[in-house]
DNA sequence: ACGCAAATGCAATTCAATTGCATTTAATAT
DNA sequence: ATATTAAATGCAATTGAATTGCATTTGCGT
């Protein structure tokens, strides 16, 4: 079993690494001078576990049992993704978030036609699929590319 | 002017390119054996003369004199889209449709973060920016890259 | 011209995401 | 420690994209 015995004064192992994550959590809001805030906690101790891009509905399902309030997870995923914290990756148009990896660790993801299930890939040092190995490169279907920022137009509005 | 004199039994210019247009778009439905109606016609019209990524909602603003039904413009875009007729780009959650380019010919987008336009971008042979020309080399600020298909777990399962 | 499947028009609905507002809370100054 | 205040929360209402149910119309093969 997982939970210790009950007269233990000790917290269980699960509680201890909840709680070691809230602080995580703690640490990586105060560091970017955010309110350090227990559904803000919560949110991001989620991220920091999540294996793949989880939607907001995500989080919060997985939130549900605090009586977490959807609203405030959109507020907090922006919050977090504005603060540099969580990166987006939409998929047929529904925004997933997942922890940043930081500006050199981008990678390209990968979204299942069938499960729907999101993968972060590894990043390709050089662009092409060819460096996926064999499992990844037989999956792929399609690709799409977007560039974003300030179009020649606006820049020289600027 | 660009009307013509009213006394002329001709059909202004205008509207003989449009009629050209609605015929194109015709032939096109025609050769993927789909019904051609004339609210489909009137759409797919439309995205042949786009020169960027064109949202349901203006394609339906386009369309309104003809007093179009927005959810018909919906079901025909997603008809022409499987016909492979046309192609989604998704920008914030929001889908934009464009003439499919053909296989070899698919291009990266190009989204502003200050106006929002769409731009296609020319085709690169091999991928990475410094390809692209000095303008929009200077315009990147971010970038996504999606693929997919079939992941591995699923491809087993089939 | 006829018959039927497909497409349309219209309204209602779903679902992601946002927002207004009264209340609570975290960080700061006292 | 306590008061202060801007920020965040909880809840409900709302927006906006996209889909859908259904009665009616229309394209198209026979």
């Amino acid at each position: 079993m997982t939970r210790r015995d009950a007269h233990s004064g000790e917290p269980d192992l699960d509680s201890r690494t909840r709680e070691e994550l809230r602080e995580r959590a703690r640490v990586l809001l105060r560091r970017r001078s955010l309110r350090v805030t227990q559904p803000r906690v919560a949110v991001l101790a989620h991220l920091l576990t999540a294996d793949a891009p989880t939607s907001c509905a995500d989080v919060h399902r997985g939130l549900r049992d605090d009586g977490q309030d959807l609203g405030t997870v959109y507020r907090n995923l922006r919050v977090l993704t504005a603060a540099g914290l969580l990166q987006v990756v939409r998929v047929d148009g529904v925004a997933h978030y997942l922890m940043f990896a930081g500006g050199a660790h981008r990678h390209p993801h990968f979204v299942c036609d069938t499960c729907g299930r999101i993968c972060c890939l590894p990043t390709l040092r050089t662009a092409g699929v060819s460096e996926l190995d064999a499992r990844w490169r037989a999956a792929v279907r399609g690709a799409s590319v977007q560039l974003h920022g300030a179009c020649p137009e606006c820049v020289t509005m600027d």
